[in-house]
Parts: C-alpha cells; structure tokens; sequence
RNA sequence: GAGGAUGUAGCUCAGCAGGUUAGAGCAUCAGAUUGUGGUUCUGAGGGUCGUGGGUUCGAGCCCCAUCUUCCUCCCCA
C-alpha cells in the first residue's frame, strides 16, 4: 500500500515515445552527417575493464568512474588474496573488489578497439559511435549521470584535412539541426603549450589551461587570482594578463599570438596548424561569422595535443554542444605509438535540451496512423482487418481500435493519436460494399464504395 | 567530493502561530448524445501531504535521517 514510488536512479532519465521522436531526431541528423562524411558505424560495451579506463581522465576523472562490484562474494575473493581489507580506504580497496566499469567516454574504448583489432584495420580508420556513457558526478540542469554522446573520429592519419572535415561536420549538422547562432571555437594545445614556456610555467601547462579555460565564466581578476595561487610568478602574470586582455579585446587574436609565441617553435607550429585549418575553411566558402580562434579555449581532457574545437550557442545558458581534438598520442597508453587521432563529439542531451528550449522540433504528429478504423463489432472488424492488411502490404500505416467500445471513446482515441481519416465499415458499409471515410482535420466526412477507396489509393481492389 | 534549496491528487500549484472529514485548475472516468473527436454542461474516482524516525494532547506545517529534483563550487557533454 504505501510502497514508495518507483524510480529511476538519480541522474538517469526514461524517455518516453515523444521524447524518443525528438531524440531519434537528433541522432539520425547526426548519423547522416557522419555518414555522408564516410564514417562507419561502431559500438563498444557499455563495461570496460577498469583498468582501460583509470588514469585517461585525470584525477577528478577517475572519481566520476563508475566502477561495478565483482560478481560472485568478492569480499572472500580479495581475503583469499591475502588483501587485508580493513588496512585500505574505499578508494584504494576499488582494485581489489572492482575490475570492470562503466564506459567514460567513448574515446577511450574507441583507441582501445583501435589497438586490439589494429591488424584488421584499414587506416586512415574513420569511424562514428553513438552510445551513453555514465559519469558519477552530481546531477544538474543539463549534466546527467547517463547521456549519450556522438562521436567521430579518424585514426591513422596527421593531415589537417580531418580538422577541416569535423568542422564543417559540426557546421552542417547543427545547420540541419536549425541551431540557431551556434559559434565553434577553435584553439591548439601547442599554443597552450607555447604560452606556458614563454612565461617559463612548462611544468603547469594543466594549471594553466584549466585556469585559462575559465576566463568567460570567472574574469580576468579571477583567473589571475587562481594562477597566483597555482605559483604562478609575477611576470608570468603579466604576460598572462596582457594576453588575456587581448583575448577579449581583439577580434582577430593572431597577430597577437604571433609575436606573443614568436620564440617558441612549438607555439608556432600551432599557429601554422590553425591558419591551415583557417585559410581551408575560408576557401571552401565557410562562414567566417561562426568560427573564431580562442586561445583560452582548453578543454578538459589530458589526451588532447593538437587543434582542439568547441561549440556554444553564446547567451543560451547551455554548456557546450559539441567539441572535439585532436590527439597524438591516445593508443600509446595501450602499447600502441605513432597512431594520430582527431574527432568531435555531440551531446546529444545538451543539444536536447537546447533545442526544447528554443522550439527547434518538428511537430510530433507525423508517425501515427494515416488510415485508423473503427470497431463495430466482430463481423465488421474482421472485414476491417482485410481491407487493413491490403494497405499494409502497400505500405501505408494503418489500424483498427481493438475493442467493439462506444464509437465516442474510439474516435476520442484516434484524435490523440492524431491520425489523418477515421475510416468506418458498420453494417450499413457491410452490405453496399461502401466504406466510411472522415478527415480528422477537416472534419470532413463521405462515404464511398470500397473500390472506388482502393482506386483513389492507385491500388487495385 | 563540498555547500544551499525543494518534495502536497496523474500534472501545475494552494493551504495554516502546529488544531476537527486536506483544496483548486488541468487530466482521467461516467452521463447528457446506445454510429462520430477536438467546444459545452453535469457528476464521480483519486492523496496514510517523498520515505523512516522524533517532539507534541495533537504534525502537511517543527526537529533528525534518507531519497528525489534543482542551484553554487569542482569538473564536464
């Protein structure tokens, strides 16, 4: 009696048929895009071993894991072991009792399939994968615990064609997505890496980039506030200052980063990397208005050591949509170097979310009945059923109200369920071989034989 | 991982210094109309006030715990 509500675990959503029509929406504009771009499909379990998957997020990474208990009675397993489980903190007994966990990202088990099948594998190797991941952290407005994300990646090849390609993948998706003023963001670690060894700050390169990546969100006075506090010296400061006054003053941020890095031939091999993908772009006829170089743009995964890219829709209240990078060195963790990897990703829960907001879904009406018959009674809806598997077979979709229930209830059921003629066959119709036919929009409603229907439809009778 | 709010009918919300049988709108169901929807009218069902404890003569309201949702930090999609 009063047994608690059901639920589900907090973060973790069900989606009902129309929220499934939106989000089938999304996912199928995206898979297009992919596919037309000549990515093939993969998908990975939703576990990976635990170890795949620990140390490739960074420290705070790791705690957002969701790691799953070892079957059977674990506690014996680690005892029989020689563990002695009282000597241990929960994060250091994880080892012990957990070997498998919940998939991340899908980046990591991409560069791990990379690695196991590489034999197999014909590079340049492109593939897209759209599947949830899960992530242990606290759930808010667009952050949720199970979100799918999807991605495509190219591996196997250095050139900076694939930069160019994921981004006018994120142009041409988010353009049939009618995502209105998106703006991608376009930066290269190896700037980042500059600007940390102009300032001599090499060895806080991730201090830097975090504290950078919030300039938007925080200020200046902040982020320098933050960068003291990680040890920065005073002219590192200075110079960081200057650069962040550039970064929100000027409109085109290069000719500032070219005397800035002009010293360091890693910096400027970022900048030569960016103005190729720039000057591509430009030439292919690209919007100019919805790309800009952001060198406080950082992105939080460690993998990332080339061009890295993000999308948002400035003023929307909503996070990032899509992003991407590319990385050097992702299968070497996993014993394989010298494979280059680039990719972008959508959130596609973000990109939800977003477009609810702003009304960017088509209707949802179009995937109901066309023809929707009512139900006199076993007689009439076994003629019904006849008529209804003939216009299957022609595909067209249709269906009868299962139960001989009062006319007012069924026709209520087919208006929600919107769908286009209520079609009737009662006894009347039986014996002139006629058929019932009442647009629901119009209102409309006529009565013609059975063959003269069937001819309309060009199908014979 | 830290801090702060929230939770009353299926949904959106009322409610009172703690005081008898907890309300409204929408939705649902039934009837007006036994072969016709989206409008109208009438009526009905539905809540141990998130859950578990505690304080009190008495708790939806106060206290504690727990869960959910939301917000800030952290981090991210």
């Amino acid at each position: 009696m009063s047994q608690q509500k059901p639920s589900a675990p907090r973060g973790m959503r069900d989606f009902g048929p129309e929220e499934m029509f939106r989000r089938n929406y999304i996912f199928s504009t995206i898979r297009k895009t992919f596919e037309k771009y000549g990515f093939l499909p993969l998908e990975t379990p939703a576990m990976e071993k635990l170890e795949t998957l620990t140390g490739k997020y960074g420290e705070e990474g790791d705690r957002l894991i969701f790691k799953v208990l070892n079957s059977g009675d674990f506690l014996k397993a680690a005892r029989e072991k020689g563990i002695d489980l009282s000597q241990y903190n929960s994060l250091q007994l994880v080892k012990h009792i957990s070997e498998r966990a919940m998939r991340y990202d899908l980046t990591v088990p991409f560069a791990r399939y990379v690695v196991q099948y590489h034999h197999q594998l014909t590079f340049p190797f492109k593939r897209y994968q759209i599947q949830p991941v899960w992530r242990a952290d606290n759930p808010q407005k667009g952050r949720y615990r199970e979100f799918y994300q999807c991605d495509a990646d190219v591996v196997g090849s250095p050139s900076l064609i694939n930069e160019v390609e994921l981004i006018l993948i994120l142009h041409e998706t988010l353009t049939a997505l009618d995502i209105p003023g998106f703006k991608i963001y376009l930066n290269n670690r190896k700037i980042l890496a500059g600007m940390a060894s102009v300032i001599g700050a090499s060895d806080k390169l991730t201090a830097l980039t975090i504290a950078l990546d919030k300039l938007d969100k925080i200020g200046h006075e902040k982020v320098l506030e933050e960068l003291s506090n990680n040890g920065f010296d005073n002219n590192a400061l200075a110079a960081l200052n200057d650069l962040m006054q550039a970064a929100s003053t000027q409109n085109d941020v290069m000719p500032f980063l070219r005397s800035f890095l002009q010293a360091d031939e890693l910096g400027m091999k970022g900048i030569e990397e960016i103005d190729f993908v720039i000057n591509t772009l430009n030439s292919l006829g690209f919007p100019d208005d919805c790309i800009s170089v952001d060198m406080t743009l950082a992105r939080g995964l460690d993998y990332y050591t080339g061009c890295i890219m993000e999308v948002k829709v400035p003023d929307s209240g909503y996070g990032s949509i899509a992003g991407g990078g590319r990385y050097d060195d992702l299968t070497g963790i996993f014993g394989m170097s010298g494979l280059s990897g680039v990719g972008v990703s959508f959130g596609a829960d973000r990109l939800y979310d977003l477009m609810m907001a702003l009304n960017l879904f088509p209707p949802f009406a179009e995937n109901r009945y066309t023809y929707f018959f009512l139900n006199f009674g076993s007689d009439e809806s076994l003629r019904c059923m006849q008529m209804i598997q003939k216009l299957r077979s022609h595909q067209i979709k249709c269906g009868i109200y299962p139960d001989s229930v009062k006319i007012k209830k069924q026709m209520e059921y087919a208006d929600k369920m919107h769908v286009s003629f209520v079609c009737t066959i009662g006894s009347d119709e039986i014996s002139n071989q006629t058929i019932g036919i009442k647009n629901m929009q119009t209102g409309e409603q006529r009565t013609i034989t059975q063959s003269a229907f069937f001819n309309e439809l060009g199908l014979l009778s």
